[in-house]
DNA sequence: CCTAAAATTTAGGCATACCTAAATTTTATT
DNA sequence: AATAAAATTTAGGTATGCCTAAATTTTAGG
């Protein structure tokens, strides 16, 4: 019943979990986009998707696609594959966590599911990779997230960073930096409602920071 | 200079390399049959990588090819990749000798330098894989082999496995349930001249085995 | 509610890398 | 040296996955 998908088409299915992660489906545009491929191209694929049996997508011409169990299966080992490998770049060949995400991008479609049991085990199976983000469970179900992403925290909240939702090597940098990595205790100081920047307490420093990284840190309330 | 070569492409050249080590050009017939694809994608093949720039391959109607430098280059770096993989693999995550080839044969397409660096490093800059093949430096140079194939020796000879050219699963099973690693100190007990089967003494115990054996078997002389 | 802009799809093409069938060249045998 | 066999190449075709240009559908503003 499995068929073996090409690393396109594991590509794609990566990219409309992590955009209908919201519950709302995935624009053609919004996945030209996000792969840098053109819409034309999406579109030819996601048609092939929805008639491949079994059903990867589910898709309505000009309204978007959502997974099927499916294609929601084979998108989840992706990314199960994507996060165990930065975790295990990290801790076994010290890579930092901003360079870690182009090499799991390319490994994670080659990888078999034997390499994938060892590295887990070898790592003590872990539940969230460098950035903090949760790891898909060997059944591929992905655990409840109960994070709260900063930019919606107000004046006096407090909690610690949960997970970094940022691919951007010079972003992650610079958060690193300011000590905003996960388990870091933040307190949200002030709040200006016009431009959305929060002043928020890291450690024993202050910084003051934009809704396009506020929006990208999740935090779990304290 | 160097454009990215496709992993198809990676693949031709690594073979060529491995079918011309001898010397002799590799046949259209030797690359399709190792390859397990057509002749005549064969033929495609080299003739498009006879006419890229800079040329990867030499090539003749009907006389075979040769790598060129620049083709040799090519290979050297797949098949580091592929014997640091190889090492890697059975130190860090416990495969053993006979698992390795195939995780191997996927993964030295896509890593990167710097993963090939820190895993070198991470190993101590290892010399041989764990068939005791060796491993190209870093700048791309084969080392000197100084070993002979045990179906060249004779009575009385001894010496130290030094190599096992062989990836088939089974036979690598069986070549260590008789202790035939490398590293393992053999003599050559009997040769029958007909049938080219060696009766060789390994450690405590003596077996008899066939040219197909004895011609993978690699031994440095003492 | 109607029209312009935006989003999406259709149509037609291209590169890669494989295939089979047929033609050609090389080689090996008598 | 002729010819049969083997090796190789040419010819023509397929699937994948991308592209641009043009057509169509949806959406949003006046």
């Amino acid at each position: 019943m499995n068929k073996k998908l090409t690393i396109s088409i594991q590509d794609y299915l990566k990219n409309i979990y992590e955009l209908t992660e919201n519950g709302e489906s995935a624009s053609t545009n919004a996945l030209a986009q996000r792969m840098k491929i053109s819409a034309p191209s999406v579109t030819g694929m996601i048609q092939k998707l929805a008639s491949s049996k079994p059903a990867l997508v589910e898709y309505q011409k000009h309204q978007g696609t959502m997974l099927t169990k499916e294609g929601k299966k084979a998108a989840l080992e992706v990314i199960r594959h994507h996060r165990l490998l930065e975790a295990w770049l990290v801790q076994t060949l010290g890579y930092s966590w901003d360079e870690v995400h182009e090499e799991a991008e390319k490994l994670e479609h080659v990888i078999s599911e034997d390499f994938e049991r060892r590295i887990a085990a070898a790592m003590g199976h872990p539940t969230r990779d460098p950035h903090g983000e949760l790891i898909p469970t060997e059944e591929l179900v992905m655990p409840e997230d109960n994070s709260t992403p900063l930019s919606s925290m107000r004046p006096s909240q407090t909690g610690t960073v949960q997970c970094v939702k940022a691919a951007d090597t010079e972003l992650l940098r610079y958060l690193e930096s300011l000590g905003l990595i996960p388990d870091a205790e933040i307190e949200v100081k002030d709040y200006s409602p016009f431009d959305h920047n929060l002043t928020v307490k890291v450690g024993r420093k202050t910084t003051v920071l934009g809704l396009n990284i506020t929006s990208k840190i999740f935090i779990k309330e304290s």
